[in-house]
DNA sequence: AATGAATGAGCGTTCATTCAT
DNA sequence: AATGAATGAACGCTCATTCAT
C-alpha cells in the first residue's frame, strides 16, 4: 500500500465494504474479501475497525452523519395540485437517494432479519423524511410517511435495477413511471389529509 | 431422532430453516443451527436437500405454489369509493400475509443483493397482485402495483413488530394506522386512475 | 432394480467398482458413486459386502484366480531367437493383460503405497509370469522376472493411453514399439541368461 | 505452532505431505494428519497453498525442478560393453532417486489413475533419462528408455523394501541382483541398438 | 433381495480475529 | 501505519456404515 496516510485507507476499506455488502450482505461478505479488494493487510482492518461489525456500525453512522447534514435548498415553489416542479424535486431526491442506496440497502437488509435488536432504519427514514417536511409527530402520520413514502422510495432506488431487467424495461421511463406513481398516491394523499385536517 | 416418515422430517427441516433465515438472514444461519433445532441428523439435511442453498430455494417455490393456489374468495361486496368493507378485506389479506411472512422477508432480503441474480420476488408479487385484480398489463400499472402496493404491504408486515418496538406503538393500532394510510394512498390512487381513465 | 436375481446385481457392483476405483482411485472412490454408477441401493452394497474395503479384496482374489486358470495354449511354436512368432505371443499376453488392466492399475496402485502391509500386486507377477514358463526358483531370476519382465508389461497396458495423448502416438504403432523394445532387453537378455548357463 | 519464519512452515508441510501422501495415498491423506504430524494450524496450510491438491502439485514443481537441476558428474568412464563402471554409475542413480522415491512413488500412483487428464510422470521420465543421455529423439527409443528404463527403475526403488519383505531378501543383495538384471536387459539393448546401427 | 431413512465422524475449507514486528 | 504469520472455531458438505421394513 502506498504511504498515504491512515484516513484514506481507512476510507477506502469503508467503500469496499460498503460495495461488497450491498453486493452479498454483510454476512456473505468475508473479511478477505475486503482486505483483497480494497488492497490492505488484513490486521490493518482491525487497525481502524474492532471488528467486522464495526465497519458496518460506521457505515451506518456515516450515512446518519450524510444525511442529517446540509437539507437541499427548497428552490422549487410547492404549488397546489403538484406540477412538474414536484416531479422536478422526487426526481432529484431519488437521484440523491440513489447515490447512497448502497448502504440503504444494507440497512434495509439488516433490518429485515427479525431477530436484530435495534435497527438505523427507522433513524435513517426520520432523516429522509426531514428532508422534505418538518418531522411527523402524530403516529397516523409517521406510519404514513414510512410506509407509503420512504419505504417506496428506497425500494425504488434499491431495486430499479433488478426490476427494470425483469421487466425489460428502460431505467429512466421506470423512474417517470415510478415518479408518477407516487406522486398519485403518496403525495396526493397528503394533500388529501390536508384538506380533509 | 427417531425414525418417522420421510416427509415429516423434511418439512420440519423447512420449517426450522424459514424460522431461521428469517431471523438471522440465510447466509447468517448456519446449517448446524438448522440441524439443533430440527433435531436432525446433519447428513440428513443432505439426504434431502442437495446443499444449502436448495434449502431456501425450496422455500421460495413453496411459497409461490401456495400463492398461485386458490385465491381468496370475495365474500364482501366491492362498493365504490372505498367504505370499511374495502379496509376489511385489506385487513385479511395482511393477516393472510403475515403468515408467510418469514419467507417473503427472506425473498426481500435476499433480492435487496445487487449481485445475485434473478429473484423470486417479482414473481411473489405478480401472484400477490394477482389475488386483488387481474394481472396488470400495461407497465406504468406495474411499477404502480409493485411500488406503492405490494412493497409497503410486505414491508409492513415484515417491519411491523420492529416499528411498534421502536415508536411503541400497539400492534393493533398500528394496522389501523397502516390500513387508513395505505387506502387513502395506493387505494385511492386506483380510483383516480379509473376515473382518469 | 429389475427383479433379476443377486448374483447379476452382485456382478455389477464389482463391474461399476472396478471402473471406478481404476478411473479415480480406491480412496478417491465412494460408495455413493458406486451405488449410482450401478444403479443399486447403497445399503444393498453392505448386503453383498461386508464394507468398502470388501469390494477391492474381491475384485483381487477375482483377478487371481482367473490368472490361475486355463492356461494359455502355447499353439505357437517358440523358435529360438525369437521371429515374429514370439512377437505375436507378446501382443497376446498383452491383449489378454489389457482386458485386466483395470483391476491391475488399482493393484499397484494400492501396492505403491508404502503403508499398506501386504499387497496382491507379488502373487500376481507369480502368476502372469508362471503363464509364460515355469515359476522362477532363484532369486535373481524373480528380481529378472518381476523388474523388467512384469513390471514393464503391466505399466504398458496401464500407461499406453496416457502415454500416447502425451506424445502424440498411434496406439497400435506404440504396441509395436513396445513389443520390440520389450523383446530387445526382457526376452533377448534370456536368451543370454540361458547361454551362460 | 511457535512463530518461526514461515517458509520453515511451508516446508515442514511439504516434508509431513510428501510423507503422508507416499505412504497412504494422497486422497487417502487427510489434511487433519497433515496438520497433526507437521504441528501446524490447520488454516496456516490454505495460508500457504490454496487447497490441498496445491500441496502435491508444489512437490511434483519441486521435484521437476530438481531434477532439471545439476545434472551428474560423468566422472566415470563409459568402455564398451559395460563393466563394474556402469553398475556403479547404476547404483548412484538409484540411490538418487531413492532419495526422491517418495514423491515419485505419488506421482505413479496418480498417474495410473485413467482419468486424471495429464499427469507429470512423463516429463519427470524425460529429466531422469536426461540425466544419462542426451534426450530420446525418436519414438522407438522413447518407448525403449521409458518402458524398460524408466519404469523398472523407479518401481525398484518403489517396491524394494515390500518386495524384499514379500520374498525375504536382503535389501543390499536385491539392489546387485536388480542392477544386474537391469544391465542384462535394458542397458545391453542399448549396444545392441547402437551396434545394429 | 432390496429399500428409504438415518447416523457419527470426518472431510476440505474458510471464518473472524490476533500475534509479533 | 502497516505487515506476514498464526490461531481456534466453525463452516458446508460427504464419508462409510447401519437402521427398520
Amino acid at each position: 500500500m502506498t504511504r498515504t496516510g491512515g484516513d484514506k485507507t481507512r476510507k477506502r476499506i469503508l467503500e469496499v465494504a460498503e460495495e461488497l455488502f450491498s453486493k452479498n450482505g454483510f454476512h456473505a461478505t468475508s473479511v478477505n474479501q475486503i482486505t483483497r479488494q480494497a488492497k490492505v493487510n488484513k490486521a490493518l482492518i482491525y487497525y481502524y475497525f474492532k471488528d467486522k461489525n464495526d465497519i458496518v456500525v460506521s457505515l451506518f453512522q456515516n450515512i446518519l452523519e450524510e444525511l442529517s447534514g446540509p437539507k437541499p435548498d427548497p428552490s422549487g415553489q410547492e404549488s397546489g395540485r403538484g406540477g412538474t416542479d414536484i416531479r422536478e424535486a422526487l426526481k432529484e431526491e431519488i437521484s440523491f437517494l440513489e447515490r447512497k442506496k448502497n448502504i440503504i440497502s444494507v440497512m434495509l437488509m439488516e433490518s429485515l432479519k427479525t431477530h436484530d435488536q435495534d435497527t438505523p432504519i427507522f433513524k435513517c427514514a426520520e432523516m429522509v423524511m426531514a428532508r422534505e417536511h418538518e418531522r411527523p409527530k402524530t403516529k397516523p402520520v409517521l406510519f404514513h410517511e414510512f410506509f407509503t413514502g420512504f419505504i417506496p422510495l428506497i425500494a425504488f432506488v434499491a431495486l430499479r435495477e433488478k426490476f427494470c431487467d425483469y421487466y425489460q424495461c428502460d431505467k429512466e421511463e421506470a423512474l417517470s413511471f415510478f415518479v408518477k406513481s407516487f406522486k398519485a398516491s403518496h403525495i396526493n394523499s397528503h394533500i388529501e389529509c390536508k384538506e380533509e385536517a
